[in-house]
DNA sequence: GCCAACGTTGGC
DNA sequence: GCCAACGTTGGC
């Protein structure tokens, strides 16, 4: 079987309430932009390393039982972030402008529930999982990437063929 | 609510 | 360019 060696993997992680990932599979279409970042480190992935058709894993934060929710896939290329020229915008930028947009996104699309969540506890368990990035005590970014054995080994879990397979 | 860890800011 | 102060994140 060929090796798609061109995706790649994320983890985007989100406070569900503020945008949670069935907000995501509520939107139209299920797609909506990954916006609000405001992390100089997670800005050079949006905007240079996150293409279209990454999978990315959905993960809650600041919850009781912070977990991966969901699995979905990147549909759009880094752009600018436009929520930072809205004046009324919760993220607000006034030193970001067309020229100098300073914030990406991406947009992404719901794919699939991981039902049940696979909970930081699950990944705590789990010899090769317990070692990702979201795991490093004191990890504050917000989009990270994941290994292809990683991803893989989430899909295992809950018995998951790759949903972004052909 | 606590607090450790981190990113950002700003004085120097 | 250093670094202390500060604000934020996020697990617990």
């Amino acid at each position: 079987m060929p090796k798609n060696t061109s995706r790649r993997y994320w983890l985007m992680k989100s406070e569900p309430s503020c945008f949670s990932f069935s907000d995501l599979r509520q939107s139209q279409n299920q797609l909506s932009p990954w916006d609000g970042v405001r992390n100089y480190q997670a800005r050079n992935l949006l905007r240079d390393e996150i293409k279209k058709n990454d999978g990315v894993l959905f993960y809650h934060s600041s919850i009781k039982v912070p977990a991966i929710v969901g699995i979905a896939r990147v549909v759009q290329d880094g752009y600018p972030d436009y929520t930072a020229w809205d004046p009324k915008s919760e993220h607000f930028d006034p030193r970001s402008n067309l020229e100098n947009p300073i914030w990406y996104m991406v947009d992404v699309q719901f794919v699939a529930d991981l039902e049940p969540p696979v909970t930081r506890n699950d990944l705590q368990d789990h010899p090769l999982l317990a070692k990702m990035g979201v795991m490093k005590k004191g990890n504050r970014l917000s989009v990270m990437p994941v290994e292809e054995k990683e991803w893989q080994a989430i899909l295992a879990l809950r018995n998951m063929a790759d949903p972004l397979k052909p």
